[in-house]
DNA sequence: CGATTCCCCTGATAGC
DNA sequence: TGCTATCAGGGGAATC
């Protein structure tokens, strides 16, 4: 499902491809990203804005399918097709776009150590799992990457955010950084449905160390990888050296 | 306010 | 084999 480096790796696919181009005689400017929203923007300010929730695809020039929601046409024939098997995904044309700015936190891979320490402290007894998923208080990561981030972490899920010794925060902070660059590099995770702006899957599924392997052998001290439920959500993590 | 739970949808999977 | 029940998951709304 697309998570930060998914839709960040659409987005630079997408620049390339269309800005310049012109879409209902609007001209666009810009390929932007925040959090897992992608917004394209236009000359006049206007701006069109889509969240591919859980099996959302933005393919540049794909075929449309029975799944196609829409299909964006430019101005030199070419084309963008949004499809969404599950329907949960959505795209939006907005006059200005800024009033999405304030449902966010600070973006994951913009956020200084100090910075993220001191949102932390206003969240004691908040779980460190669904906390990193909390759009609000930092954007961008989802069920896949919050799993790994924290197994490199070697912080377990379930975890209260006040009973984080100052050398774990340091280690979450630092793998968000890690995983997300590594997984933008590989193209993202294509666990099930997702393929990038140009029909592709994402290389970083065979990175994973926990995230979908409940049963496996964790893979840093040969322990026996767990699933458990937090929130609604399943969370995976190494039941010997995730403390 | 913060923490938690429910719910939207539908293909895949498990269970019988 | 084939049918039915359950599951997964982002995030907004509702609830505690």
């Amino acid at each position: 499902m697309p998570e930060l480096p998914e839709v960040e790796t659409i987005r630079r696919q997408l620049r390339e491809k269309i800005v310049g181009k012109k879409l209902d005689g609007k001209k666009i400017v810009a390929v932007r990203r925040r959090a897992k929203i992608l917004i394209i923007d236009f000359s006049d300010g206007s701006s069109l804005m889509f969240h591919l929730k859980l099996t959302g695809q933005l393919i540049f020039n794909g075929e449309p399918s029975p799944y196609t929601r829409h299909v964006f046409k430019f101005d030199d024939g070419s084309r963008l097709v949004f499809n969404d098997i599950r329907k949960f995904g959505w795209w939006k044309y907005v006059k200005d776009s800024k009033d999405i700015e304030k449902t966010f936190g600070p973006e994951a891979l913009e956020i200084g150590l100090k910075d993220f320490k001191n949102i932390l402290g206003k969240r004691p007894n908040a779980k460190i799992k669904p906390l990193l998923m909390d759009q609000k208080f930092i954007a961008g990561i989802g069920n896949i990457y919050s799993d790994e981030i924290l197994f490199a972490a070697k912080v377990q899920p379930l975890r209260r955010v006040k009973t984080l010794i100052p050398k774990e925060v340091g280690a979450i902070w630092l793998n968000i950084g890690r995983i997300l660059k590594a997984a933008i590099k590989n193209r993202g995770t294509s666990e099930r449905d997702y393929i990038d702006a140009l029909g592709k899957k994402g290389d970083y599924l065979k990175y994973l160390k926990v995230y979908r392997r409940e049963g496996q052998k964790c893979p840093r001290c040969g322990g026996i990888v767990k699933r458990i439920k937090i929130g609604g959500r399943s969370a995976h993590f190494c039941s010997k050296c995730q403390r």
